[in-house]
DNA sequence: ACAAAAGTGTTTAATGTACACCCATGG
DNA sequence: CCATGGGTGTACATTAAACACTTTTGT
């Protein structure tokens, strides 16, 4: 490093990453809080986030971030968008790169952990008023949601590698919030022959068990290249 | 300000904005570039970028930043994403929001101003070596304009108001790099009812004259919050 | 045998695709 | 009167949308 005096002005900023964890359910989309164990904003609700490292890449972060104030590891989480309004954070300039994820809430289990309180899955509908401004961060995420997952197979990345039709139907109903047309749905899915049938079956449920899917992502890869679009739609 | 002592080490950041600024002009799409006077890669063409000031929003910065380097003013500018490796820079800590837009090269003069030495126009495929991780900005910002176009109707913004079935075409060829069918894509275009024909007429070119139209903007909003899907396929 | 979800096919409507000619203007 | 790009319609193929019943398993 060899810094320029003119340019040291510049050089007082922080940045942070806030994660919007999106969880899927039963059928039910919600959104992973913290409760805040620091000034400013103590004990409010909030995206779980905190401070970049100097020498940590900012995807990186975001993952370290995630398992201080929450527990949850390797999430595969999406850069979103970066905040910074010059009035965000009361200690100083801060601005702040929010990514997003959606996790099976299942397989993770979040536990408060040094920098929070609490941590609790919130209903959409039911999330209050959030530190910083992370309420427009999160309404970012849901129509980033909504769109991206129209256009690209988002949903398989984030479902467990083995998966039934109807749970990857009920991901498109959660997040667009709409029904969606059983038969159709089924035909339009495996029209794209972009998921591949296993031999296992759903397994301990009290109905005629589903077939499980796995996604074929070579496929998708070498599709997406000749410009092929995946579409779904609601 | 009431920064807190176990904080500060984190203040010390700095970031900038980086533009991608897309010219489309007979038929071409190129990208502003503008070769540095400055270290670091003095000398090297680099995306029109600078540092944000402390009390600036990042929205607003993209603006004057771009106005600084170019003489560029008004520029629709859309945040893309953010470049944070912690060695991207020599001189410290910066990340860089990078913005992108598309504009009329006819309706823009841009000129060398305090912080380059010059500023020009590029082919997307003459585009050679660049400062820092400018190379790798511009492909997602290709990448993400080709996806944009799909669904949202960018190009509008960024046309001039008042503007040709054919120019609104060859925008669509130029970002895919693919040929489209005239009737079709007009049929296409004209029955989402999304742009409005004036009375007005192309003028001083020596063939038929083309009628212009208008982007209908309060329909399209209208028509966005009923979950319409705005699409054009390559 | 019943409850509960899995799974499947066909008809109709809408949309996309391919294609060739006349029109208005300037030079 | 010629060159240039503007502008249009129709037939055919593909895809979307609507809709109801049978199958498999656990209890």
């Amino acid at each position: 490093m060899q810094p320029k005096s003119h340019l040291d002005n510049y050089f007082k900023s922080a940045f942070t990453v806030d994660n919007v964890i999106f969880g899927f359910d039963e059928g039910e989309l919600k959104v992973l809080l913290i409760r805040r164990s620091e000034e400013p904003y103590d004990n409010y609700w909030a995206l779980p986030g905190y401070f970049v490292r100097q020498n940590e890449d900012l995807d990186e972060a975001a993952q370290r971030v995630l398992w201080e104030t929450t527990g949850l590891q390797n999430v595969y989480l999406e850069q979103l968008r970066t905040f910074g309004a010059p009035a965000r954070h009361a200690f100083g300039r801060v601005i702040t790169v929010a990514y997003y994820s959606l996790v099976k809430i299942a397989d993770f289990t979040p536990r408060a952990d040094g920098l929070s309180r609490e941590v609790a899955w919130h209903n959409l509908q039911e999330v209050g008023e959030l530190a910083f401004d992370h309420a427009r961060i999160l309404e970012t995420a849901i129509a980033h949601l909504q769109q991206s997952i129209r256009n690209r197979p988002v949903g398989f990345e984030l479902l467990p590698p083995e998966f039934t039709l109807t749970e990857l139907q009920h991901l498109y109903e959660a997040i667009w919030g709409t029904e969606l047309e059983k038969r159709n749905f089924r035909k339009k899915i495996l029209s794209m022959q972009l998921i591949i049938p296993l031999d296992r079956m759903q397994q301990g449920v009290s109905h005629r068990p589903a077939r499980l899917y796995r996604f074929d992502e070579a496929r998708y890869r070498a599709l997406t290249q000749q410009g092929f679009n995946f579409e779904v739609r609601g």
